[in-house]
DNA sequence: CCACGGCATTGACCTTGGTCAACCGGCCCT
DNA sequence: AGGGCCGGTTGACCAAGGTCAATGCCGTGG
Protein backbone atom coordinates (compact mmCIF):
# COMPACT_ATOMS: atom_id res chain seq x y z
CA UNK A 1 0.00 0.00 0.00
CA UNK A 2 2.18 3.20 -1.11
CA UNK A 3 0.11 6.15 -0.54
CA UNK A 4 0.92 9.41 -1.05
CA UNK A 5 1.31 11.94 2.20
CA UNK A 6 -1.62 13.57 1.37
CA UNK A 7 -4.26 11.04 2.66
CA UNK A 8 -3.79 11.70 6.18
CA UNK A 9 -4.92 15.26 5.76
CA UNK A 10 -7.42 13.90 3.41
CA UNK A 11 -8.80 11.78 5.85
CA UNK A 12 -9.08 13.94 8.77
CA UNK A 13 -11.45 15.93 6.71
CA UNK A 14 -13.75 13.34 8.68
CA UNK A 15 -14.83 13.94 12.27
CA UNK A 16 -13.98 10.75 13.13
CA UNK A 17 -10.16 10.83 11.71
CA UNK A 18 -9.91 14.83 12.89
CA UNK A 19 -8.34 14.08 16.10
CA UNK A 20 -6.44 11.19 15.60
CA UNK A 21 -2.88 10.59 16.51
CA UNK A 22 -0.81 10.97 13.72
CA UNK A 23 0.95 7.48 14.13
CA UNK A 24 -2.37 5.88 14.42
CA UNK A 25 -3.79 7.67 11.38
CA UNK A 26 -0.88 6.27 9.36
CA UNK A 27 -1.14 2.73 10.61
CA UNK A 28 -4.85 2.85 9.27
CA UNK A 29 -4.06 4.39 5.84
CA UNK A 30 -1.29 1.60 5.76
CA UNK A 31 -3.93 -1.37 5.87
CA UNK A 32 -6.75 0.45 4.13
CA UNK A 33 -8.06 0.11 0.43
CA UNK A 34 -8.59 1.80 -2.82
CA UNK A 35 -12.28 1.44 -4.24
CA UNK A 36 -13.65 2.82 -7.84
CA UNK A 37 -17.24 3.01 -8.37
CA UNK A 38 -18.73 3.80 -11.66
CA UNK A 39 -22.22 5.71 -11.29
CA UNK A 40 -25.04 2.94 -10.54
CA UNK A 41 -22.37 0.71 -8.98
CA UNK A 42 -23.20 -1.13 -5.73
CA UNK A 43 -20.68 -1.05 -2.99
CA UNK A 44 -22.83 -3.32 -0.12
CA UNK A 45 -25.98 -4.32 0.43
CA UNK A 46 -28.78 -4.45 3.36
CA UNK A 47 -27.94 -7.36 5.43
CA UNK A 48 -24.48 -8.31 4.27
CA UNK A 49 -22.40 -8.98 6.61
CA UNK A 50 -19.96 -5.82 7.35
CA UNK A 51 -16.40 -6.26 7.64
CA UNK A 52 -15.44 -2.61 6.71
CA UNK A 53 -16.06 1.16 6.80
CA UNK A 54 -15.82 3.92 4.05
CA UNK A 55 -14.47 7.07 4.09
CA UNK A 56 -15.41 9.03 0.68
CA UNK A 57 -13.03 10.64 -1.18
CA UNK A 58 -14.88 11.93 -4.53
CA UNK A 59 -18.24 11.33 -6.01
CA UNK A 60 -21.44 10.12 -4.30
CA UNK A 61 -23.07 7.39 -2.67
CA UNK A 62 -26.42 7.07 -1.81
CA UNK A 63 -27.82 5.19 1.18
CA UNK A 64 -31.01 3.33 0.71
CA UNK A 65 -33.77 0.67 2.23
CA UNK A 66 -35.62 -1.08 -0.30
CA UNK A 67 -38.96 -2.07 0.26
CA UNK A 68 -40.44 -5.94 -1.12
CA UNK A 69 -42.05 -3.94 -3.58
CA UNK A 70 -38.66 -2.76 -4.93
CA UNK A 71 -39.26 1.13 -3.78
CA UNK A 72 -36.68 2.74 -2.90
CA UNK A 73 -35.72 5.54 0.60
CA UNK A 74 -32.31 7.03 0.59
CA UNK A 75 -31.37 7.67 4.17
CA UNK A 76 -28.39 9.59 3.48
CA UNK A 77 -26.57 10.69 0.68
CA UNK A 78 -22.74 10.97 1.22
CA UNK A 79 -20.64 13.24 0.32
CA UNK A 80 -17.32 13.37 -0.20
CA UNK A 81 -14.88 13.71 3.36
CA UNK A 82 -17.53 11.78 5.08
CA UNK A 83 -17.42 8.64 6.46
CA UNK A 84 -19.97 5.83 6.94
CA UNK A 85 -20.73 2.34 7.81
CA UNK A 86 -18.70 2.52 11.09
CA UNK A 87 -21.31 2.22 13.08
CA UNK A 88 -22.19 -1.42 12.42
CA UNK A 89 -18.67 -2.60 14.30
CA UNK A 90 -20.68 -2.30 17.55
CA UNK A 91 -23.89 -4.32 16.17
CA UNK A 92 -22.73 -7.10 18.78
CA UNK A 93 -21.16 -9.94 16.96
CA UNK A 94 -21.25 -10.45 13.31
CA UNK A 95 -22.59 -6.73 12.45
CA UNK A 96 -24.78 -6.31 9.06
CA UNK A 97 -25.41 -3.61 6.93
CA UNK A 98 -28.57 -1.98 7.47
CA UNK A 99 -28.51 -0.16 4.59
CA UNK A 100 -27.83 -0.46 0.65
CA UNK A 101 -24.74 1.34 -0.86
CA UNK A 102 -24.30 2.50 -4.43
CA UNK A 103 -22.75 5.11 -6.35
CA UNK A 104 -24.89 8.05 -7.64
CA UNK A 105 -21.83 9.72 -9.25
CA UNK A 106 -18.62 8.04 -9.83
CA UNK A 107 -16.62 7.72 -6.73
CA UNK A 108 -13.53 7.01 -5.03
CA UNK A 109 -13.28 5.45 -1.75
CA UNK A 110 -11.04 4.04 0.65
CA UNK A 111 -12.05 1.08 2.76
CA UNK A 112 -11.53 0.18 5.82
CA UNK A 113 -10.84 -3.03 8.05
CA UNK A 114 -13.00 -3.03 11.01
CA UNK A 115 -10.63 -5.04 12.89
CA UNK A 116 -8.06 -2.88 12.36
CA UNK A 117 -9.98 -0.08 13.53
CA UNK A 118 -11.51 -1.74 16.67
CA UNK A 119 -7.81 -2.43 17.95
CA UNK A 120 -7.03 0.93 17.09
CA UNK A 121 -9.85 2.19 19.54
CA UNK A 122 -8.68 0.17 22.32
CA UNK A 123 -5.23 2.33 22.05
CA UNK A 124 -6.75 5.78 21.28
CA UNK A 125 -9.15 7.59 23.26
CA UNK A 126 -9.44 10.39 20.39
CA UNK A 127 -10.44 7.58 17.94
CA UNK A 128 -13.68 6.51 20.12
CA UNK A 129 -14.25 10.41 20.68
CA UNK A 130 -14.29 10.91 17.09
CA UNK A 131 -16.23 8.16 16.36
CA UNK A 132 -18.67 8.82 19.39
CA UNK A 133 -19.18 12.24 17.63
CA UNK A 134 -19.84 10.91 14.02
CA UNK A 135 -22.19 8.65 15.97
CA UNK A 136 -24.56 11.37 17.28
CA UNK A 137 -24.22 13.72 14.73
CA UNK A 138 -25.80 10.73 12.32
CA UNK A 139 -28.18 10.10 15.20
CA UNK A 140 -29.15 13.72 15.37
CA UNK A 141 -29.70 14.03 11.59
CA UNK A 142 -32.08 11.02 11.54
CA UNK A 143 -34.23 12.39 14.27
CA UNK A 144 -34.72 15.33 12.48
CA UNK A 145 -35.46 13.07 9.22
CA UNK A 146 -38.10 11.83 11.29
CA UNK A 147 -39.49 14.85 12.50
CA UNK A 148 -39.88 16.41 9.09
CA UNK A 149 -41.13 13.07 7.29
CA UNK A 150 -43.89 12.85 10.47
CA UNK A 151 -44.58 16.10 11.56
CA UNK A 152 -44.27 18.24 7.96
CA UNK A 153 -45.94 17.92 4.89
CA UNK A 154 -43.40 17.47 0.69
CA UNK A 155 -43.59 20.77 0.38
CA UNK A 156 -42.15 21.74 3.70
CA UNK A 157 -39.65 18.91 3.06
CA UNK A 158 -38.39 20.61 -0.36
CA UNK A 159 -38.15 23.94 1.16
CA UNK A 160 -36.10 22.72 3.53
CA UNK A 161 -34.04 20.64 1.45
CA UNK A 162 -33.50 23.49 -0.78
CA UNK A 163 -32.73 26.25 1.97
CA UNK A 164 -30.20 23.55 3.07
CA UNK A 165 -28.27 23.63 0.05
CA UNK A 166 -27.90 27.51 -0.24
CA UNK A 167 -24.18 28.03 1.68
CA UNK A 168 -24.41 29.74 4.86
CA UNK A 169 -22.59 33.02 4.40
CA UNK A 170 -24.74 33.86 1.09
CA UNK A 171 -26.46 37.37 1.15
CA UNK A 172 -27.23 37.63 -2.27
CA UNK A 173 -29.97 36.31 -4.57
CA UNK A 174 -29.06 32.25 -3.86
CA UNK A 175 -28.12 29.74 -6.64
CA UNK A 176 -28.52 25.95 -5.92
CA UNK A 177 -27.21 23.66 -7.64
CA UNK A 178 -28.63 19.92 -7.63
CA UNK A 179 -25.92 17.73 -7.35
CA UNK A 180 -28.09 14.52 -7.93
CA UNK A 181 -31.00 14.15 -10.28
CA UNK A 182 -34.80 15.38 -9.37
CA UNK A 183 -35.32 11.32 -8.82
CA UNK A 184 -32.53 10.61 -6.08
CA UNK A 185 -33.79 13.94 -4.48
CA UNK A 186 -36.92 12.79 -4.24
CA UNK A 187 -36.70 9.29 -3.08
CA UNK A 188 -34.36 11.25 -0.21
CA UNK A 189 -37.50 12.88 0.71
CA UNK A 190 -39.45 9.84 0.80
CA UNK A 191 -41.80 11.70 -1.61
CA UNK A 192 -42.63 10.52 -5.48
CA UNK A 193 -40.82 12.36 -8.55
CA UNK A 194 -43.68 13.57 -9.61
CA UNK A 195 -44.82 14.80 -6.84
CA UNK A 196 -41.50 16.81 -6.54
CA UNK A 197 -42.36 18.34 -10.04
CA UNK A 198 -45.38 19.34 -8.85
CA UNK A 199 -44.42 21.15 -5.96
CA UNK A 200 -41.36 23.08 -8.07
CA UNK A 201 -44.04 24.31 -10.36
CA UNK A 202 -45.92 25.46 -7.98
CA UNK A 203 -43.15 27.36 -5.86
CA UNK A 204 -42.31 28.56 -9.46
CA UNK A 205 -45.92 30.20 -9.79
CA UNK A 206 -46.02 31.74 -6.77
CA UNK A 207 -42.53 33.56 -8.17
CA UNK A 208 -40.32 31.87 -4.82
CA UNK A 209 -37.87 30.35 -7.23
CA UNK A 210 -36.53 30.37 -10.73
CA UNK A 211 -35.92 26.41 -12.33
CA UNK A 212 -33.73 25.88 -15.43
CA UNK A 213 -32.74 22.25 -15.34
CA UNK A 214 -31.19 21.18 -12.14
CA UNK A 215 -30.27 25.01 -11.00
CA UNK A 216 -32.61 26.51 -9.08
CA UNK A 217 -32.53 30.68 -8.26
CA UNK A 218 -33.99 31.19 -5.10
CA UNK A 219 -35.77 34.69 -5.80
CA UNK A 220 -37.49 34.73 -2.46
CA UNK A 221 -35.96 33.36 0.00
CA UNK A 222 -37.84 35.16 3.06
CA UNK A 223 -41.04 33.81 2.05
CA UNK A 224 -39.46 29.87 1.69
CA UNK A 225 -38.20 30.66 5.23
CA UNK A 226 -41.21 31.76 6.00
CA UNK A 227 -42.80 28.71 4.88
CA UNK A 228 -40.61 26.06 7.07
CA UNK A 229 -41.95 28.51 9.93
CA UNK A 230 -37.85 29.45 10.14
CA UNK A 231 -37.74 32.99 12.24
CA UNK A 232 -36.33 36.18 9.87
CA UNK A 233 -32.92 36.31 9.11
CA UNK A 234 -31.13 33.46 10.96
CA UNK B 1 -25.35 10.08 48.24
CA UNK B 2 -26.07 6.74 50.29
CA UNK B 3 -26.82 4.31 47.64
CA UNK B 4 -27.88 0.64 47.88
CA UNK B 5 -25.97 -2.09 46.84
CA UNK B 6 -27.80 -2.97 44.27
CA UNK B 7 -28.01 -0.01 42.22
CA UNK B 8 -24.45 -1.35 40.47
CA UNK B 9 -26.29 -4.43 39.47
CA UNK B 10 -29.38 -2.26 38.48
CA UNK B 11 -27.11 -0.30 35.92
CA UNK B 12 -25.06 -2.97 34.13
CA UNK B 13 -28.72 -4.16 32.79
CA UNK B 14 -28.25 -1.13 30.33
CA UNK B 15 -25.85 -2.25 27.21
CA UNK B 16 -23.94 1.07 28.64
CA UNK B 17 -23.24 0.08 31.90
CA UNK B 18 -22.80 -3.62 31.28
CA UNK B 19 -18.89 -4.12 31.26
CA UNK B 20 -17.90 -1.25 33.44
CA UNK B 21 -15.21 -1.72 35.59
CA UNK B 22 -16.84 -1.97 38.79
CA UNK B 23 -14.55 0.60 40.09
CA UNK B 24 -16.33 3.16 37.56
CA UNK B 25 -19.66 2.69 38.16
CA UNK B 26 -19.23 3.08 41.96
CA UNK B 27 -17.80 6.06 41.09
CA UNK B 28 -20.63 7.02 38.77
CA UNK B 29 -23.08 5.78 41.85
CA UNK B 30 -21.64 8.38 43.91
CA UNK B 31 -21.81 10.86 41.70
CA UNK B 32 -25.59 10.48 40.27
CA UNK B 33 -28.80 11.81 41.51
CA UNK B 34 -32.70 10.47 41.53
CA UNK B 35 -35.29 12.02 40.01
CA UNK B 36 -39.15 11.19 40.64
CA UNK B 37 -41.54 11.86 38.05
CA UNK B 38 -45.36 11.88 37.93
CA UNK B 39 -47.48 10.73 34.93
CA UNK B 40 -47.02 13.86 32.88
CA UNK B 41 -44.09 15.82 34.27
CA UNK B 42 -41.78 16.71 32.12
CA UNK B 43 -37.73 15.74 32.50
CA UNK B 44 -36.58 18.00 30.01
CA UNK B 45 -37.61 20.21 26.59
CA UNK B 46 -36.17 20.04 23.29
CA UNK B 47 -33.07 22.17 22.64
CA UNK B 48 -32.22 23.33 26.29
CA UNK B 49 -28.89 22.13 27.08
CA UNK B 50 -27.96 18.95 27.89
CA UNK B 51 -25.78 18.81 31.40
CA UNK B 52 -27.40 15.46 31.60
CA UNK B 53 -28.28 11.71 30.92
CA UNK B 54 -30.86 9.34 32.34
CA UNK B 55 -31.30 5.63 33.33
CA UNK B 56 -35.02 4.89 33.72
CA UNK B 57 -35.14 2.75 36.73
CA UNK B 58 -38.99 2.32 36.45
CA UNK B 59 -42.01 3.01 34.93
CA UNK B 60 -42.12 5.20 30.92
CA UNK B 61 -40.80 8.16 29.63
CA UNK B 62 -41.26 9.23 26.16
CA UNK B 63 -38.87 11.13 23.56
CA UNK B 64 -41.06 12.95 21.66
CA UNK B 65 -41.00 16.38 18.98
CA UNK B 66 -43.94 18.83 18.51
CA UNK B 67 -44.57 20.25 15.22
CA UNK B 68 -45.07 24.38 15.25
CA UNK B 69 -48.89 23.28 15.34
CA UNK B 70 -48.80 21.38 18.12
CA UNK B 71 -48.71 17.83 17.08
CA UNK B 72 -46.81 15.39 18.63
CA UNK B 73 -44.38 12.47 17.05
CA UNK B 74 -43.24 10.15 19.39
CA UNK B 75 -39.76 9.11 18.36
CA UNK B 76 -39.12 6.36 21.53
CA UNK B 77 -40.98 5.07 24.31
CA UNK B 78 -38.18 4.50 26.99
CA UNK B 79 -38.46 1.32 28.97
CA UNK B 80 -37.30 0.60 32.60
CA UNK B 81 -33.11 -0.42 32.24
CA UNK B 82 -32.85 1.82 29.74
CA UNK B 83 -30.50 4.36 29.16
CA UNK B 84 -31.53 7.80 26.97
CA UNK B 85 -29.88 11.15 26.15
CA UNK B 86 -26.46 9.81 26.38
CA UNK B 87 -25.45 10.91 22.88
CA UNK B 88 -25.80 14.65 23.24
CA UNK B 89 -22.63 15.08 25.21
CA UNK B 90 -20.85 14.79 21.88
CA UNK B 91 -22.61 17.08 19.54
CA UNK B 92 -19.89 19.66 19.75
CA UNK B 93 -19.65 22.51 22.50
CA UNK B 94 -22.82 22.67 25.11
CA UNK B 95 -25.40 19.99 23.19
CA UNK B 96 -29.00 20.49 24.06
CA UNK B 97 -31.45 17.81 23.74
CA UNK B 98 -32.29 17.14 20.39
CA UNK B 99 -36.32 15.46 22.10
CA UNK B 100 -38.82 16.20 24.67
CA UNK B 101 -38.81 13.65 27.19
CA UNK B 102 -42.14 12.91 29.65
CA UNK B 103 -43.28 11.07 31.80
CA UNK B 104 -45.92 8.58 30.16
CA UNK B 105 -46.45 6.45 33.50
CA UNK B 106 -45.04 7.68 37.57
CA UNK B 107 -41.10 6.92 36.70
CA UNK B 108 -37.78 6.95 39.16
CA UNK B 109 -34.77 7.81 37.33
CA UNK B 110 -30.87 8.21 38.06
CA UNK B 111 -29.71 11.34 36.52
CA UNK B 112 -25.93 11.32 35.53
CA UNK B 113 -23.61 14.27 35.15
CA UNK B 114 -22.21 14.89 31.40
CA UNK B 115 -19.09 16.11 32.69
CA UNK B 116 -18.54 12.75 35.18
CA UNK B 117 -19.23 10.61 32.63
CA UNK B 118 -16.82 12.36 30.01
CA UNK B 119 -14.27 12.68 32.55
CA UNK B 120 -14.73 8.56 32.91
CA UNK B 121 -14.49 7.31 29.20
CA UNK B 122 -11.50 9.00 28.98
CA UNK B 123 -10.44 6.03 31.60
CA UNK B 124 -12.37 3.46 30.86
CA UNK B 125 -12.65 1.47 27.35
CA UNK B 126 -15.48 -0.43 28.16
CA UNK B 127 -17.19 2.69 28.99
CA UNK B 128 -16.60 4.05 25.40
CA UNK B 129 -17.49 0.82 24.13
CA UNK B 130 -20.19 0.68 26.14
CA UNK B 131 -21.80 3.42 24.75
CA UNK B 132 -20.73 3.52 20.94
CA UNK B 133 -23.24 0.04 21.36
CA UNK B 134 -25.75 2.22 22.37
CA UNK B 135 -25.73 4.77 20.24
CA UNK B 136 -25.41 1.86 17.19
CA UNK B 137 -28.47 0.26 18.59
CA UNK B 138 -30.31 3.33 18.41
CA UNK B 139 -28.75 4.27 15.04
CA UNK B 140 -30.51 1.45 14.15
CA UNK B 141 -33.98 1.67 15.55
CA UNK B 142 -34.02 5.03 13.94
CA UNK B 143 -33.06 3.90 10.38
CA UNK B 144 -35.92 0.63 10.79
CA UNK B 145 -37.99 3.72 11.98
CA UNK B 146 -37.51 5.69 8.98
CA UNK B 147 -38.19 2.59 6.68
CA UNK B 148 -41.02 1.45 8.12
CA UNK B 149 -42.62 5.31 7.56
CA UNK B 150 -41.90 5.64 4.15
CA UNK B 151 -41.68 2.37 2.90
CA UNK B 152 -44.87 1.02 4.94
CA UNK B 153 -48.29 2.27 5.48
CA UNK B 154 -50.03 2.65 8.61
CA UNK B 155 -51.61 -1.11 8.94
CA UNK B 156 -48.00 -2.26 8.44
CA UNK B 157 -46.22 -0.49 11.16
CA UNK B 158 -49.51 -1.30 13.77
CA UNK B 159 -49.21 -5.09 13.13
CA UNK B 160 -45.03 -4.69 13.12
CA UNK B 161 -45.26 -3.09 16.71
CA UNK B 162 -47.96 -5.71 17.71
CA UNK B 163 -46.31 -8.56 16.50
CA UNK B 164 -42.79 -6.95 18.55
CA UNK B 165 -44.44 -6.96 21.36
CA UNK B 166 -44.87 -10.94 21.75
CA UNK B 167 -42.41 -12.32 24.04
CA UNK B 168 -39.87 -14.00 21.49
CA UNK B 169 -40.35 -17.87 23.17
CA UNK B 170 -43.99 -17.82 23.39
CA UNK B 171 -46.15 -20.65 20.84
CA UNK B 172 -49.34 -20.33 22.47
CA UNK B 173 -51.97 -18.31 21.17
CA UNK B 174 -49.99 -14.82 22.41
CA UNK B 175 -51.46 -12.17 24.46
CA UNK B 176 -50.46 -8.50 24.53
CA UNK B 177 -50.67 -5.81 27.12
CA UNK B 178 -50.68 -2.77 25.30
CA UNK B 179 -48.32 -0.88 28.22
CA UNK B 180 -49.54 3.08 27.34
CA UNK B 181 -52.44 4.50 26.40
CA UNK B 182 -53.52 3.98 22.64
CA UNK B 183 -53.06 7.42 21.59
CA UNK B 184 -49.18 7.20 22.90
CA UNK B 185 -48.70 3.91 20.69
CA UNK B 186 -50.46 6.02 17.76
CA UNK B 187 -48.06 8.78 17.92
CA UNK B 188 -45.32 6.62 17.94
CA UNK B 189 -46.64 5.37 14.67
CA UNK B 190 -46.81 8.34 13.01
CA UNK B 191 -50.91 7.91 12.73
CA UNK B 192 -53.88 9.66 14.17
CA UNK B 193 -55.83 7.57 17.38
CA UNK B 194 -59.16 7.23 14.99
CA UNK B 195 -56.64 5.50 12.24
CA UNK B 196 -55.53 3.38 15.22
CA UNK B 197 -58.66 2.44 16.39
CA UNK B 198 -59.81 1.68 12.68
CA UNK B 199 -57.29 -0.09 12.02
CA UNK B 200 -57.39 -2.47 15.08
CA UNK B 201 -61.67 -2.95 13.97
CA UNK B 202 -60.44 -3.93 10.54
CA UNK B 203 -58.04 -6.33 12.01
CA UNK B 204 -60.89 -7.76 14.61
CA UNK B 205 -63.29 -8.19 11.76
CA UNK B 206 -60.88 -10.55 10.07
CA UNK B 207 -60.67 -12.42 13.13
CA UNK B 208 -56.90 -12.22 13.02
CA UNK B 209 -57.25 -10.37 16.77
CA UNK B 210 -59.43 -9.96 19.65
CA UNK B 211 -59.66 -6.42 21.21
CA UNK B 212 -60.63 -6.25 25.38
CA UNK B 213 -59.61 -2.47 26.10
CA UNK B 214 -55.82 -2.95 26.28
CA UNK B 215 -55.30 -6.07 26.26
CA UNK B 216 -55.26 -7.92 22.93
CA UNK B 217 -55.01 -11.81 22.02
CA UNK B 218 -53.78 -12.49 18.53
CA UNK B 219 -55.78 -15.10 16.77
CA UNK B 220 -53.74 -15.51 14.03
CA UNK B 221 -49.99 -15.04 14.19
CA UNK B 222 -49.01 -16.13 11.02
CA UNK B 223 -51.54 -14.62 9.06
CA UNK B 224 -50.05 -11.00 10.83
CA UNK B 225 -46.71 -12.20 9.84
CA UNK B 226 -47.89 -12.45 6.59
CA UNK B 227 -49.40 -9.28 6.21
CA UNK B 228 -45.77 -7.89 6.69
CA UNK B 229 -43.84 -9.98 4.56
CA UNK B 230 -42.27 -11.85 7.14
CA UNK B 231 -41.18 -15.03 6.39
CA UNK B 232 -43.27 -18.34 8.30
CA UNK B 233 -42.28 -19.48 11.56
CA UNK B 234 -38.48 -17.78 12.25
C1' DC C 1 -75.93 9.16 42.61
C1' DC C 2 -74.86 11.98 39.11
C1' DA C 3 -71.69 14.96 36.52
C1' DC C 4 -67.63 15.60 34.45
C1' DG C 5 -63.37 14.68 31.88
C1' DG C 6 -60.42 11.78 29.29
C1' DC C 7 -59.98 8.07 26.16
C1' DA C 8 -61.75 5.48 22.54
C1' DT C 9 -64.84 4.52 18.72
C1' DT C 10 -67.50 5.45 14.61
C1' DG C 11 -69.26 8.01 10.69
C1' DA C 12 -69.04 11.56 6.96
C1' DC C 13 -66.19 14.13 4.45
C1' DC C 14 -61.86 16.10 2.55
C1' DT C 15 -56.92 16.66 1.30
C1' DT C 16 -52.51 15.19 0.09
C1' DG C 17 -49.85 12.87 -2.45
C1' DG C 18 -49.59 8.44 -5.12
C1' DT C 19 -50.55 6.01 -9.60
C1' DC C 20 -50.92 5.55 -14.40
C1' DA C 21 -50.30 7.27 -18.75
C1' DA C 22 -48.97 10.43 -22.27
C1' DC C 23 -45.56 13.43 -23.78
C1' DC C 24 -41.34 16.22 -24.27
C1' DG C 25 -36.47 17.12 -24.93
C1' DG C 26 -31.72 15.94 -24.74
C1' DC C 27 -28.20 12.60 -25.47
C1' DC C 28 -25.98 8.74 -27.12
C1' DC C 29 -25.37 5.24 -30.43
C1' DT C 30 -25.41 3.28 -34.70
C1' DA D 1 -30.19 11.64 -39.60
C1' DG D 2 -32.98 8.56 -37.13
C1' DG D 3 -34.22 5.78 -33.15
C1' DG D 4 -34.39 4.80 -28.60
C1' DC D 5 -33.70 5.72 -23.92
C1' DC D 6 -33.69 8.31 -19.76
C1' DG D 7 -35.11 11.97 -16.88
C1' DG D 8 -38.44 15.09 -16.17
C1' DT D 9 -43.13 17.24 -16.67
C1' DT D 10 -48.08 17.37 -16.87
C1' DG D 11 -52.85 15.73 -16.55
C1' DA D 12 -56.63 12.77 -14.83
C1' DC D 13 -57.86 9.90 -11.46
C1' DC D 14 -57.63 7.40 -6.99
C1' DA D 15 -56.98 5.97 -2.23
C1' DA D 16 -55.01 6.19 2.34
C1' DG D 17 -55.35 8.41 6.00
C1' DG D 18 -56.42 12.98 8.23
C1' DT D 19 -60.08 16.08 10.11
C1' DC D 20 -64.22 17.17 12.37
C1' DA D 21 -67.98 16.01 14.95
C1' DA D 22 -71.06 13.05 17.54
C1' DT D 23 -71.37 9.36 20.81
C1' DG D 24 -70.13 5.87 24.18
C1' DC D 25 -67.64 4.31 28.07
C1' DC D 26 -65.68 4.22 32.20
C1' DG D 27 -63.47 6.07 36.54
C1' DT D 28 -63.18 9.76 39.79
C1' DG D 29 -64.85 13.11 42.83
C1' DG D 30 -68.32 16.11 44.74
Amino acid sequence: MNRPPEAASELRRAYLFADMADQHLAALIQGMHDIHLNTGDTLFRHSQPAERFFFLRDGMVKLFRLSPEGDEKIIEIMQPGQTFAEAVMFMGTQGRYPVNAEAVSESRLYAIEQKAFLNLLRESHEASFGLLASLSRRLHMLVNQIESLTLQNATYRLVAYLLEQIPRDVKTSPEVQLTTPKGVIASRLAIQPETLSRILAKLRQRELIEVHGNHITVRNVQALRDLVHLPPQD
